[in-house]
DNA sequence: GCGTAACCCTACGCACGAGTAGGTATGCTC
DNA sequence: GAGCATACCTACTCGTGCGTAGGGTTACGC
């Protein structure tokens, strides 16, 4: 039923999608709907619950965190990639549309935050293994650049049906990886002082 | 009147906005509104496209194409976001809402299309002038990562008022020309061969 | 066969908000 | 000052879609 619901909020997005189409795509009634499910928000989220749980699994079953960063980096985007190209539909809409309706956009927030917590843990990690360290708040930032970019190109791939996600996965990593190791080494760029 | 429109876009996303509301903060009646700007999906266009247009001009002025690349991206995007910081409501909210809604999701795409294209003008140019060359479409999926994790630092910008616009560029900066950096010198990453 | 209960449907009430009709005031022409 | 136009407002209509009330149907106990 949820597959239902996530299939008519990719096609119309939230407000466009009624109930009654819901409902009907389920198979079922739309008091039926509201007696499982509950309002037209509380579906929402569950449908995004759902979906970020799945996604969140499938990543974290991938990168083991005894890995070395750059493997570990690679094989959570490898999941990433995949789920996105397994679930464009659930993807696509639900995240798309989440960012910009108020009431989830927070729901959202926290699930982005813990991804880009993860990544941060990563790099720190792998910065700590070099004796170096930086700031909090640019590790924080730099995670969420990185994981800014990985969303862009899961957006990419759900509107190019025919890209392969591993391919893009392996693309991501030459632009993360690349600058990311060089930070790890030490490299940083400064404005120039003009 | 549009800088009423695009606050209470901002504030409560473009299904919440009510026109009243817009009429009431702009201190005239709804009729007006309509008189001048049409129905309410128009005025959502006239807003999406000031700010777009502002935005691309502000990007445009700093970053003059015959400087070298560092040079360039490292001017544009210290244009970007201080254009971001300076006008928050109107990034965050008409971005993040065009981005959901479908009747604008072409709109924006096209503009990001736009920058993407600049992006990867600049990297296409840098590589040739290092006598090598990679495929468009490799070109364009490392553009899109790059304007991604900028969107995503934009975001990350308007959520944190106290931070500030530069060194947010100097962030990016870091994690992007480091990594395109060693795109341009010919070194990738390979993804392993297990 | 009749009561009853679980289950699901059709058909509605109701609120909300986009867009408009028709009226009022202000200023301008002659 | 009468006629007229322009600029604006208040107060309405009407569609849409969420959430629900109340009725039908099937299965089971007795």
């Amino acid at each position: 039923m949820l597959d239902a619901a996530v299939k008519v909020f990719s096609r119309r997005g939230f407000h466009a999608a009624s109930m009654d189409e819901i409902a009907e795509d389920a198979g079922i009634s739309k008091p039926m709907v509201y007696a499982y499910l509950g309002t037209k928000e509380e579906l929402f989220v569950a449908c995004l619950h759902r979906e970020g749980t799945r996604m969140m699994q499938a990543i974290a079953g991938a990168a083991a965190p005894d890995l070395p960063a750059d493997e570990r980096l690679w094989r959570g985007l490898k999941a990433f990639f995949g789920f996105v190209g397994a679930h464009r539909d659930g993807w696509a809409v639900l995240y798309r549309q989440a960012r910009g309706e108020q009431p989830f956009a927070g729901e959202l927030a926290t699930m982005r935050a813990r991804l880009v917590e993860v990544v941060a843990g990563m790099l720190d990690h792998a910065l700590r293994a070099e004796g170096r360290e930086i700031a909090a708040v640019d590790l924080e930032v730099v995670a969420y650049a990185l994981v800014g970019a990985t969303e862009s190109l899961a957006d990419w791939l759900a509107d190019h049906p025919e890209a392969e996600p591993e391919k893009t996965a392996t693309r991501m990593m030459n632009v993360a990886w690349l600058g990311a190791a060089q930070l790890l080494h030490g490299v940083t760029w400064r404005p120039p002082a003009d």
